[in-house]
DNA sequence: TTACATGCAAACTGTTTGCAAATAT
DNA sequence: ATATTTGCAAACAGTTTGCATGTAA
C-alpha cells in the first residue's frame, strides 16, 4: 500500500531532511507505488505531468539527498544518465537494452560464486549484477 | 609479449580501420602489456607522457571506434567518466571505490546462479558484475 | 527569527561534432 | 586521386552551484 502523507513526513524526518513540499511530492511519486528506477529527468517530467511544480535542479538535489539519505539506491548503467533505483535492498537488475530500461530481478536465489580472495585489506562493500537483455 | 608494431597494423586492418600514426601509438599503449582499464583522459595523458601526440577528440573517436570494433569493451562505472576495457573476454571486475579503480577478476570459476526466467523475447546479452570493495 | 531549501541562470565536466588541413591507400 | 582521419574549437548533454528569495521550525 502506498505510504499515508504522514509516513512520508517521518520517512524524510528520520534521515534528517525537512519535510519540504517538492521533497513530499517528489518522495510521493517515488515511494507510492512498488519499486521504481528513475532518472532526474523522468522525474521532474512526471512532477510536471502531475502538476507539481519543482525545479530540475531540485529534482537533482533532492534525488542525490535522498541517495546520501539511504532511501534510494544509484544503479551504474552506462551512458551519461543516472538511474536510481527505490529499492534500497540487495538485489540485481535487468537492462532491456533496446528500451533502455531497468528492471529488478525479483529473486532472492540469486547469487554469485567463485569469487577469488580480495585484494589485501578490502572487504566487499556491494555486488552489481546487471544482466543486459537483448531482443530476440 | 607485447604485439609488434606489425602485428598492431594487422589488428587494426582486421577491423577495418586504416593504421593511422594516431592508432597505432594508442593501440601500443593499449595492448603493448596485458589486461588494462583506461579512460579516455588517462590514456590522453599516456600518450602526452610518452611524447606520442594526439588530441584528447581523437583519443575519444579512437576508443569509440575500438569498442565498435570489439578490440576494447566499455565498462559502466557510475559517475560521468567512461572506462575502457582491454580485456574484451567475459569477465568481471573489483571496482576499489577508495581509489576509484578498476581491477579485472582474474577467475573463470565466477558464476551467476539463480537468474529467474527472462522476460518474453529476450536473450542475454552480457552479464556484467561489478564487486565494490571498501578499504577495511 | 534563523537556518535551511528552492529556483533560476550561469558554470562545469565529459563527450561529440563540423570543417579545413593532413594522411593512407 | 580519393576517401578517410585528424585537430581544433565550438556545440552538446547531463549535472552542479552561487545567490537572492521563500519556507520550515
Amino acid at each position: 500500500m502506498p505510504p499515508a502523507t504522514g509516513e512520508i513526513a517521518k520517512k524524510l524526518r528520520g534521515a534528517g531532511l525537512r519535510p519540504t513540499r517538492q521533497r513530499l511530492d517528489l518522495a510521493g511519486l517515488l515511494f507510492a507505488s512498488g519499486d521504481r528506477h528513475v532518472s532526474a529527468e523522468s522525474l521532474h517530467g512526471e512532477a510536471q505531468a502531475a502538476r507539481l511544480p519543482v525545479s530540475l535542479a531540485t529534482v537533482y538535489n533532492t534525488l542525490n539527498q535522498f541517495t546520501a539519505a539511504g532511501l534510494l539506491r544509484e544503479v551504474a548503467i552506462e551512458g551519461n544518465r543516472s538511474y536510481f533505483d527505490t529499492n534500497t535492498s540487495n538485489h540485481f537488475h535487468y537492462f532491456l537494452e533496446d528500451k533502455g530500461q531497468l528492471v529488478d530481478i525479483g529473486s532472492e536465489r540469486v547469487e554469485v560464486f567463485g569469487l577469488p580472495a580480495l585484494p589485501e585489506g578490502t572487504r566487499i562493500d556491494r555486488i552489481d549484477v546487471i544482466v543486459r537483455l537483448k531482443r530476440g
